[in-house]
DNA sequence: TTCTTTGTTCCGTATTTACGAACTATTGAA
DNA sequence: TTCAATAGTTCGTAAATACGGAACAAAGAA
């Protein structure tokens, strides 16, 4: 199993960080992370905002969150533990984060979960 | 020709929010019409950072950005004006369209226009 | 009317995404 | 060791999205 890709800092892109988060799921796996303290392993999002996701699925999501730079996964035993990278993203892009997350939280806090797909035509 | 849909700011959502900006074009678009004082007509944007864009991608572009309530567009005369909604939009998630029209000015400043795609695998 | 300009819609192709099945890695127990 | 259990990844293919050329629509000018 190769090693985990992570990219450097100055390699991340807003647009990568936008498209990871504009999934109702990544952004609220990535709140979680954000939210806790300790690492969170994967598994911990198997249910999210009501709704289960395939593991195959979450896998694919972690991943883009970890490629887009927002989270760090590091392999602990025989799970994944995950942390933000809010502190590395902070002096990249300034305040980018945090207001993403608080517009998240009052989202999430107007209307709570609501299987909420991506506003189209 | 239908009326232009825009969504009403209440019906706006953070997901629909990041994922128009998500696309390094519609960034630059949104970003041009916010640094703007008057309103920016569709062909203004006939080529985005040093690359040209084929008009009926850049309708597509326009009607995403509107319908994720990021801009309105109204018909004057035969072309068409758009300006932002972010006095809207700052009501509804303050400081988000800030942070990243920010975010999206530093990138752009580091390193300019390099044709860049989403950061993947 | 006809021409020009501006933008939209249609539609075939290409890219991206989702998720089940099969697989790999690590730990612990037998 | 060997086996089983747990945690997560990869692969294959189907579904959904995006791109862009060609044709179309709307408005104004001549």
């Amino acid at each position: 199993m190769r090693p985990l890709f992570h990219p450097a800092v100055d390699d991340v892109t807003v647009e990568g960080i936008l498209h990871a988060l504009s999934d109702p799921v990544r952004v609220a796996i990535f709140a979680g992370i954000v939210g806790s303290q300790c690492s969170q392993n994967c598994s911990a999002f198997l249910k999210v905002s009501e709704q289960d996701i395939p593991k195959s699925t979450l896998s694919q999501h972690f991943k883009a969150l970890r490629e887009a730079g927002l989270i760090r996964s590091e392999r602990r035993g025989v799970e994944m533990h995950n942390i933000s990278r809010c502190a590395e993203l902070e002096k990249r892009f300034p305040g980018l984060i945090a207001a993403i997350v608080k517009a998240h939280a009052l989202q999430s806090r107007a209307s709570p979960s609501p299987k909420r797909k991506r506003t189209r035509e």
